[in-house]
DNA sequence: GGTTACGGT
């Protein structure tokens, strides 16, 4: 352990809390940002996952590891398998066992956004994915561990530029950092179904090992270097779970040799990997080991160290291999999550082993049953709180909380996005209520025009997790959905429903409306969850905003600057500014000031642009923006100006957070308040000058 | 079969 080298580099814990984040887990966060920027970004399509899926085999030598779990982030991962909504891959341990691991997707953004595709050298890609090997306690993985080490894939060989990657990998060190996640509830399930038996190696090779590429099972089990017997796995993991402390098997040696070997390897030397190496040299716990994990280790070392490079394997892309539900699961901690929770039903394990891991046990109307769904026109409806993440497209229907206005996107196909809240509207307690659903079409129109308070249904739409909750998409093309207007009464379709006019869903849809609205009478509608949406002349100086507004000049400063408005005013805004807008004169502005008494009253926000100025050169005066995540801040005069992006600050550094309005609605309501303010104006003028053109003395007095 | 978007200060 001691002397261990540096082909891990070690970034320390992360915990992706989503809102109670500690400042040193910022600290650290951007500590790697900082350490990642050191190298060359790839480009984030080449890296496009789903094409090296069919390539990309990675084998992965997981280490022995101290504490709960270690993390090893291996791009491309993740879309090496996906099944029923979580990302698997499969990796051969030292000892030859076949883990099958799984994680949700929201890791595998989580992490990109912190570790972006680094590009080593031109022919090995690395980056985010992971793989946590638990020794000590029940094996687990936690959807939301961040990741932390970035991996010298100098270690990494290729026998081909365009093919096959192999690459030995030991995982040096565990961290521990956990938040409940969806797939907890399934795991935990899995934990209690095996508890009561000696637990087997929860990452064993599946029974039907076939499930999960033969062809590496077992030619690569031969080719592999035979590693020392360890004959009772479910020992050894029973074993593990006493041992929290237990530490990594690496070769120091050989490790150091690499190292020395690859001078670049210095450079992923970070301080908080040294200090990080130092505390646990010092407090070295493979000397608390157990006798049993000590020869454990002992026998696994020198195995590791000399690993021959792995053999080329042929075999499919994992997406294409179901994960065994056989396969015991890793054990997940009680979730605090009560989403896709389910009654204690005998069947439930197999039910969430079907949810989460594609396995074929289940038969179609078991899961029907277990999510209670019903088919309703010809559609299986599944209930908002029963939607579970998988890989087949579900249907349901739901009352529209709140909605985002659409916006385009900035990437992928630029396709039109309407985010929509969805309430479950059957009558089922203690379920998650709200689900998102983003519906994507090339053409605006294309997407439901919804109200808080209308019924949508979306059929056909896929789900995935983000943000430790299932998200529903609706492709374009695939997913069609049908509004009941709550102010009309009217259905809306999509271009795909109108052909089929499922009227017995409607039919249930305004059944369910109708129970809803009669007992708990026309709900409010449900602020949405995302960031405020402000008005200019509701911005507080200290709360992040959004935004639409109108451009009204651009930066005359040093500083990139748009200077806004959507025509409300603000006491902290400068009314001098308003010239901006010529609507008044300079000595008009002037002289309503002193009118008033007050410089403020002004309508006009500079918005200082700090990442992504480039946008800034397709943004003229007239054009109208939907700012996100604008910081607000008092200048030296005590002015509201806004600010968008830090680069060096924020954890978000690609994140565009200024796009142009698509929704007309927006602009129109822009439009109103400009042309109440011109008319205001204009009055104001023909009063002033009538007071001029009038002998009499002003009121100006 | 599933990018884009979302998230955070």
């Amino acid at each position: 352990m001691k002397g261990q080298k540096n082909h891990l580099v070690s970034c320390d814990a992360i915990t992706t809390s989503t809102y109670e984040e500690s400042t040193a887990s910022k600290l650290r966060k951007k500590q790697i940002c900082n350490l990642i920027g050191q190298y060359k970004l790839d480009d984030e399509k080449e890296g496009r996952l789903g094409r090296l899926c069919n390539t990309a085999q990675w084998i992965i030598k997981v280490a022995q590891s101290r504490g709960a779990m270690s993390c090893l982030m291996i791009k491309n991962v993740d879309y090496l398998g996906r099944r029923e909504g979580v990302w698997a891959m499969s990796v051969i341990t030292a000892d030859n066992q076949k883990l099958n691991l799984a994680f949700p997707g929201r890791w595998f953004n989580e992490v990109k956004e912190y570790f972006r595709p680094q590009q080593y050298n031109p022919f090995i890609l690395s980056g985010a994915g992971a793989i946590i090997h638990p020794s000590s306690d029940k094996l687990s993985f936690s959807a939301n561990a961040c990741c932390l080490y970035m991996l010298d894939v100098s270690q990494f060989k290729s026998d081909n530029q365009h093919s096959a990657w192999h690459g030995w990998l030991d995982v040096s060190e565990a961290v521990i950092v956990e938040k409940p996640s969806l797939c907890e509830v399934a795991e935990e399930r899995k934990a209690d179904a095996t508890d009561e038996e000696p637990q087997p190696e929860i990452f064993s090779t599946p029974p039907q090992s076939q499930h999960l590429s033969p062809s590496v099972n077992r030619p690569q089990q031969k080719s592999l270097p035979t590693p020392p017997a360890v004959d009772e796995n479910s020992n050894i993991q029973s074993d593990n779970r006493k041992q929290k402390d237990q530490t990594i098997s690496c070769k120091e040696e050989t490790v150091s040799q690499k190292s020395q070997a690859n001078p670049r390897k210095e450079e992923f030397l970070s301080p908080i990997f040294s200090t990080k190496r130092k505390s646990i040299d010092e407090n070295d716990p493979s000397s608390h080991r157990s006798q049993k994990q000590r020869s454990i280790a002992s026998s696994v070392e020198p195995d590791w160290l000399d690993t021959p490079a792995p053999v080329r394997i042929d075999r499919r892309p994992m997406d294409t291999l179901p994960l065994d539900t056989n396969t015991p699961t890793p054990s997940f901690k009680k979730s605090s999550s009560n989403i896709s929770e389910k009654p204690a039903t005998s069947n439930q394990s197999n039910t969430t082993a079907n949810t989460f891991r594609g396995g074929k046990t289940m038969s179609k109307k078991a899961i029907a049953e277990a999510q209670e769904q019903r088919t309703v026109g010809g559609y299986l409806i599944t209930p908002i709180c029963k939607v579970t993440c998988m890989y087949k497209k579900q249907n349901t229907f739901g009352r529209v909380t709140s909605n985002e206005q659409i916006i385009r996107a900035g990437s992928g196909t630029g396709d039109y996005k309407l985010t929509a809240y969805l309430e479950d509207v059957f009558p089922l307690q203690g379920y998650k209520p709200l689900m998102t659903f983003n519906l994507f079409e090339s053409k605006q129109s294309d997407l439901p025009s919804c109200k808080a308070g209308d019924m949508l249904a979306i059929v056909n739409f896929a789900t995935r997790e983000f943000n430790s909750a299932i998200q529903g998409t609706g492709y374009k093309g695939s997913t069609g959905w049908i509004v009941l207007s709550a102010e009309t009464g009217k259905f809306q379709f999509s271009k795909s429903m109108e052909i089929a006019r499922p009227m017995i869903l409607c039919d249930e849809m305004r059944t369910h409306f109708d129970r809803m609205y009669k007992s708990i009478g026309t709900p409010a509608p449900v602020e949405s969850r995302r960031r405020r949406q402000a008005k200019l002349s509701e911005v507080e100086p200290t709360v992040f905003f959004n935004a639409e507004v109108q451009v009204v000049s651009m930066w005359d400063g040093l500083q990139p600057c748009i200077y806004v408005t959507d025509y409300t005013c603000h006491p902290r805004l400068p009314m001098a500014q308003d010239v901006r807008l010529n609507v008044y004169t300079q000595d008009e502005l002037k002289k309503q000031m002193e009118r008033e008494r007050n410089e403020g009253g002004g309508r006009v926000m500079p918005v200082y642009v700090w990442e992504h100025t480039d946008i800034l050169q397709d943004i003229k005066a007239g054009d109208y923006l939907s700012m996100r995540n604008v910081r607000p801040k008092l200048n030296k005069a005590d002015f509201l100006e806004g600010n968008i992006g830090d680069k060096d600050d924020s954890l978000h550094p690609n994140k565009i957070n200024i796009y142009k309005i698509a929704d007309e609605e927006i602009i129109k309501a822009i439009e109103e308040r400009k042309e109440a303010y011109q008319e205001e104006a204009a009055i104001s003028q023909a009063e002033s000058s009538y007071q001029q053109s009038s002998a009499s003395p002003s009121a100006s007095q």
